[in-house]
DNA sequence: GGGTCTAAGATTGTATACAATACTGTGCGC
DNA sequence: GCGCACAGTATTGTATACAATCTTAGACCC
């Protein structure tokens, strides 16, 4: 089963045990803008639903805000990020400085068995979309980046593109463009070709382009700039 | 005071609180190469030392995990990081994709100010060096590179460079050549005047180099390798 | 009605206690 | 002497209890 993409897929096995369980099914959550950003997450709710102690559910959340999907405040509890337009922008500039690169390295390091892989994931891609499981798609789109950053074999990049990926979720969630249409199966199937035929310029390009794409599609006007609490400004200095 | 460099500004404020001590403390001893790569970091004993509980240590081996600073491995404890050859090569890779481009940003987006901060940081890690402060010229010219990211005003990418130069640290722990001297006061002095005259191309140029010599001076020969625990390896699968 | 203060409730921060796992040294068999 | 098994010790993992802080609701005053 090539495509079977399991719980863990998406957390580096730093923590194991417990808390890797909860991790994983809030990442996931995330990617597929099931929970969306602001979301407050308590601890005793997370508890009760994953049975166990308020100490592995502190450790999980911890571990997601590392993962910048989270945002601990102090005394206050955490809640699902909610990246401002600036940090959008942020990410998307960062991906452009790393995936186009990576493409090209992994355009050079390419195996067949990779290539049937990216291949299975777009036909996962694809079946997720025609099932309507939207979130199920976004998720599988995004870690196509990390898949091919993995194939590059540059384990540190490919842990910032997945951090960076991961963020886009939220990002997606909150900018959006309603009329725009999330069609990224052509920009991956052109880009498979070009890793397959271990063309690294035109793969370069295609990320780029790529990233571009996903870009504009979003609606980064200041306008829409997401709540901000007054109470995170006008606390006093600790 | 601007070269005053609190226990604050190796660590983003993600935590606040006792934790928040303990992580800026460890991570400016791994900093200075006071705690070698390999050091067990037992939580009573942190927790004596700091007159904290066990709790709050947890909390910040955590945190430091997710730094790269130190590695947790589940039921022996937390011991500081000892980045692998390969791993090594891969920071210098990621740092040279990142770096360079910061670099110019950096250039661009250069006050007066941000000049001074900068003049005064080197003659900061001037002064370490003449007083034999080895450990600490070593943090300064780290944090330098940091300095340089922030003034480029991406704090995406200031993150990840953070998070590289730790790693940095480890590295030339392990694996920095004796014989050759550490004298980064020229490539520092060169790039504080590429950007004051707002010569991105020249900062851009004299980052990529500066980076490249910082690599060279270190002996990446597989031969090196530091101990690898075989029960690590040997461990079935969980 | 609007605003401020206060007190109760809810939620998070920290410490401690107990459980599970790994490490160490001793004794036994060979 | 060498290797292995086992028990005791030490250390980490998890749960729970208590303290500190924030949030909320309502009374009271203007």
């Amino acid at each position: 089963m090539p495509t079977k993409n399991t719980l863990t897929d998406f957390i580096q096995p730093t923590l194991t045990g417990p808390s890797a369980r909860l991790v994983a099914s809030l990442s996931m959550a995330i990617h597929e803008n099931k929970l969306l950003p602001g979301t407050k997450l308590g601890e005793d709710e997370l508890g009760d639903i994953f049975k166990v102690s308020r100490t592995v559910v502190r450790t999980a959340l911890q571990e997601l805000s590392h993962a910048e999907l989270v945002e601990l405040k102090r005394n206050r509890g955490a809640f699902v990020s909610q990246p401002t337009v600036r940090e959008a922008r942020e990410v998307f500039e960062a991906r452009a400085l790393l995936e186009p690169r990576t493409a090209r390295s992994a355009a050079e390091r390419m195996t067949e068995e990779a290539a049937a892989r990216l291949e299975a994931h777009i036909a996962a891609e694809h079946a997720a979309i025609e099932a309507g499981e939207a979130g199920k798609a976004l998720r599988l789109s995004g870690h196509f980046h990390i898949e091919i950053s993995r194939i590059a074999d540059q384990t540190t990049i490919a842990g910032f593109i997945e951090r960076l990926v991961a963020r886009s979720s939220l990002i997606i969630a909150l900018y959006w463009k309603r009329q725009s249409a999330l069609c990224e199966k052509h920009a991956h199937h052109a880009l498979v070709d070009a890793l397959r035929r271990g063309d690294g310029a035109d793969a370069e390009e295609l990320m780029k382009s790529h990233l571009l794409d996903i870009l504009t599609a979003l609606d980064l006007r200041e306008v829409v700039q997401p709540p901000i609490d007054l109470k995170d400004i006008l606390r006093p200095a600790p």
